[in-house]
DNA sequence: GTCCGGTTGAGAACCGTTGTCAAATCCCCC
DNA sequence: GGGGGATTTGACAACGGTTCTCAACCGGAC
């Protein structure tokens, strides 16, 4: 558990709290918040390369693990099983992505998560988890 | 394109239709009958030596993914990317699986398949696709 | 300054998956 | 029954994303 370490470091509320604010950790967060769609680990470290920002690539992956195991950053897999990355709100919540260009819109369902806990409970699993990803073409990519 | 290729022979219908149906690609298809959860392609190859069926790690992953194309097995991905494969009834549905041992319950919601159109339509998204699955530990892997 | 644990990065290792290509197999037609 | 040509197979190599290794490198505490 991630939770045993000393914490008296930093604001536990923030992204990267309980860690050195390193400026690698740094740099990948930034490259984060400029982006607005979901990005692959190795297009995030493409981008501080041409930033200028020197970061290794393992870095990175540490990184966005640990960025995503705090739940600051969303993680989900493409189609052949890629992880791709992005800074998102905090609240829990899914995604309407379009398969062209990326665009993401965040959406919620509350009846979606009650309907998924209902039937884990139901069939009872434990430690339950969901993924739930809405793909289509934006508007921008139709008229295009 | 695969469209391209003769059609004619075997039923349109059938799984491992217009191909021929050998033995390796029957062994495969048996093995997923003989599943009842989602299993990756190296446990499915792992299954048929142990029958002494002899039939190539290569073989089998070209046969998963042809039936995976042509909608006669489910595949879907692990947590951390794996790729895994079940045999599953035709109608539309989602999954209700153990991360431990990949015990599945087939699922149908109605009122997510409305949310998720209604979702996309709000936001002018075309050409809908969608992925919901639950992850959890079953209540035997729970208790071993 | 020294100590010392956290952090980094280059490269190797790992692992699921796909590509290669010669040999085997099957199907059709003579 | 015996070619012949397309399909299929499988041992192995290659690939790509990710993780591991471990020596070097910090950067605060004292
Ligand atoms: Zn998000
Ligand atoms: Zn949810
Ligand atoms: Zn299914
Ligand atoms: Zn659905």
């Amino acid at each position: 558990m991630t939770s045993t370490e000393h914490q008296e470091h930093g604001r536990a509320d923030a992204p990267l709290a309980g860690v050195r604010p390193t400026r690698q950790r740094l740099a990948v967060a930034a490259a984060l918040e400029a982006f607005d769609d979901f990005r692959s680990a190795q297009e995030i470290h493409e981008l501080l390369a041409q930033r200028g920002e020197k970061v290794g690539l393992a870095t990175v992956y540490r990184t966005l693990q640990r960025l995503t195991e705090s739940h600051d950053v969303d993680m989900l897999r493409t189609e052949d099983g890629e992880a791709i990355y992005r800074r998102c709100s905090d609240t829990h919540h899914h995604h309407l992505v379009c398969r062209e260009c990326g665009a993401t819109v965040e959406v919620e369902g509350p009846a979606v998560e009650r309907w998924t806990s209902s039937i884990a409970a139901e069939h009872g699993y434990a430690d339950i988890s969901h993924t739930l990803e809405i793909f289509g073409t934006c508007t921008a990519c139709t008229a295009g």
